[in-house]
DNA sequence: TCGATTAGTAAGGAAGGTGTACTAACAAAC
DNA sequence: GTTTGTTAGTACACCTTCCTTACTAATCGA
């Protein structure tokens, strides 16, 4: 550890402080950060130098004492790209503010390309959204589906075709910004940890889409695992033959190659099958007993990580509602009263864009060590 | 951050390195850190007169260049105070070196002493245990059972009828030592990972004693969870009316006033009375039948956060045979191929004493940075 | 014997943060 | 109106920490 890393971490603080609580003065960031006046208001002409932070006047209340000059980070006058790459047949990308605000948005289509093809389908998206920047840019975020490591080499991810790609060094290089890449699903933890206003200290975020994944924030950070995969809750075994002897449907076949995996029943495609042509009490029914099947599942990672929130994200016409209830039901009569609670199931506060704020968040957190 | 805590940082860094790799030369160390080999003289001297490290002589191997001069860690010239609080009759403790070698051992009676009384009791055996070492104690490690916070308060123990006691400070002023406190399962798992070279990239140590508890190592770091309560597994529920209906006997009522607890089944007291007076064929079938719980659980867990290894701990007459195998194979069942292929679930590698190994481990990890 | 290689140290410098002391600006009390 | 107390922000000297560079020491191999 070096003092310049010191440094970074002291400049980060300052920051994350700025831009969780909005314009304050140096002395405020000084009180909050714990380090001095004198370091604050250090970091802040270098910060104001850079152009991030500005100074915004005096603040209008009136304390004893000379008042204070506020200062706030510029979110307006940055702008982040992100990308989406959870859709197979399309990819979805957006202009963000740094408040993660769209302020313009382009989607391609894949045509089936795979491989280095859809590398090259990726990067075009890139630099069109680059070009539609009004704003100096801080770096693209892209979220995909599949195994990813820390340094954005995409392990596998089977469905782009990819495999041990360096995708951010490679996107990096060629389009001359910072690029950060993460699992999808993971990246949405990180939006609505950094966007939605939810907890740091145990918070997990269930991605209903396509398929089914998850992202874990521990302690402020991203749980990634040991070979990157952490999350992948969707092919966890929740229907057995036990089950069916107790009731339940058989077991459907998986992408997966295996039966009874949570994703048949959990993701877009099974939930819109199993609701079709129902009535409203049937379709309630249903989803009654996956979110039982949720809760199930979810009882011991809520019990051995001892979380404090977990969030849904997707359809809310369809997660929440019986679904939502009976899992968190499920949670609560399956786990100590001590953890279950105070426990919090509910839905992501992003909206259809969650996937899009996760990209941005992660460039923030990358480039700016905000989150 | 400050200087001083990048010093001590990069302090602990060659103490770590010193503690795992043995004997080195400063060059080695400063390899091994990252840091110049002018800043580890620097360090190494410092250690040295504080007599934590002391020069070895000279390295024996003929390599080109001036022969390397080692350095190594005192290992044996310091002790630490490690107490187990597990056992609700009796308290166990011993004076152990820094490798975890007991070097005197005391155990007194709690004599259903509870509050005030048993930490009377406690405060005696540490006292007894100090006047026992020959060497400097470093510091005083206590696993206790209940809700810890980071701080070492214990927030509820019931057993022992404490609540929102701050055990380590109190203790540290009384002994004039430096005293840390974490829940006996979690400074388990710290104990793998320090002493039984366990990894720390993803690491569950599922302890099976009066109760069930666990301790989870993310990054080298312990879970600790929102209320402290994290790795409390045993009051996850794994026998319901639906398993009753599968063909599972009547789920046993539970302490915490649930039935169906893994904890019912997953226990010393409920193991042994499982296989009290069966044929060890029978035995077998109901470990068995309690590996598969186990694994149901556990799947979820290993899934979301890609756990590299379980460790189980307890007799090994009870765990090792039919519930691991079975354990094992109904979590590669369970989860997907590529998180479950490459999970390791044995048996943990210290014997009887992990306990107390893990409060060693605890004090290490507080005192001197090192895990 | 001489060059190459490795270990360790000394000296100077750069970076980063603090403590102290100062000015500026305001509110409340007298 | 003046004084007193409080808060904000900055200037400057100092301390800590690490690095870079340059040096010595010790060994191997040609």
């Amino acid at each position: 550890m070096l003092p310049e890393h010191a440094r970074a971490h002291n400049r980060s603080l300052v920051l994350q402080a700025l831009f969780h609580q909005g314009p304050s003065s140096r002395a405020d960031l000084a009180r909050s950060t714990g380090l001095t006046r004198v370091t604050v208001s250090d970091l802040v002409s270098v910060l104001i130098s850079e152009g991030l932070v500005a100074e915004l006047g005096v603040r209008p209340e009136g304390r004893v004492g000379k008042p204070a000059t506020l200062v706030g980070m510029r979110t307006e006058e940055f702008q982040v790209v992100a990308v989406d790459l959870a859709d197979d047949a399309s990819l979805r990308g957006a202009v963000m503010t740094l408040t993660g605000a769209v302020v313009a948005r382009r989607t391609v289509s894949l045509d089936g390309r795979t491989g280095d093809a859809a590398v090259g389908v990726l990067e075009d998206l890139c630099r069109e959204l680059l070009a539609a920047a009004d704003r100096p840019v801080v770096g693209v975020g892209i979220g995909s589906p599949g195994v990813i490591d820390a340094s954005g080499v995409v392990v596998q991810a089977p469905n782009r075709g990819w495999y041990d790609l360096p995708l951010a060094d490679l996107l990096a290089e060629r389009l001359g910004v910072p690029v950060q890449v993460a699992n999808d699903a993971n990246t949405h933890a990180l939006g609505e940890y950094t966007y939605g206003g939810a907890t740091g200290a145990g918070l997990m975020v269930v991605t209903v889409g396509q398929g089914l994944g998850a992202g874990i924030v521990l302690d402020g950070a991203l749980v990634r695992g040991r070979a990157h995969a952490a999350g992948e809750i969707g092919h966890v075994t929740v229907v057995d033959d036990r089950d069916v002897r107790a009731g339940d449907p058989e077991p459907r076949p998986c992408a997966c190659g295996r039966a009874g995996c949570l994703e048949t029943l959990l993701s877009l495609p099974a939930l819109r099958r199993a609701t079709a042509g129902r009535t409203p009490q049937e379709s309630d029914a249903v989803l009654a007993s996956v979110g039982r099947k949720l809760g199930v599942a979810l009882a011991p990672v809520v019990s051995a990580l001892n979380l404090a929130e977990v969030l849904l994200s997707g359809p809310p016409e369809l997660l929440d509602g019986a679904l939502r209830v009976e899992a968190l039901a499920t949670l609560r009569a399956r786990t100590l009263p001590l953890l279950g609670q105070d426990l919090v199931l509910r839905m992501g506060s992003l909206d259809e864009d969650g996937a899009l704020s996760g990209a941005a968040a992660l460039v923030l957190s990358g480039q700016l060590g905000v989150t």
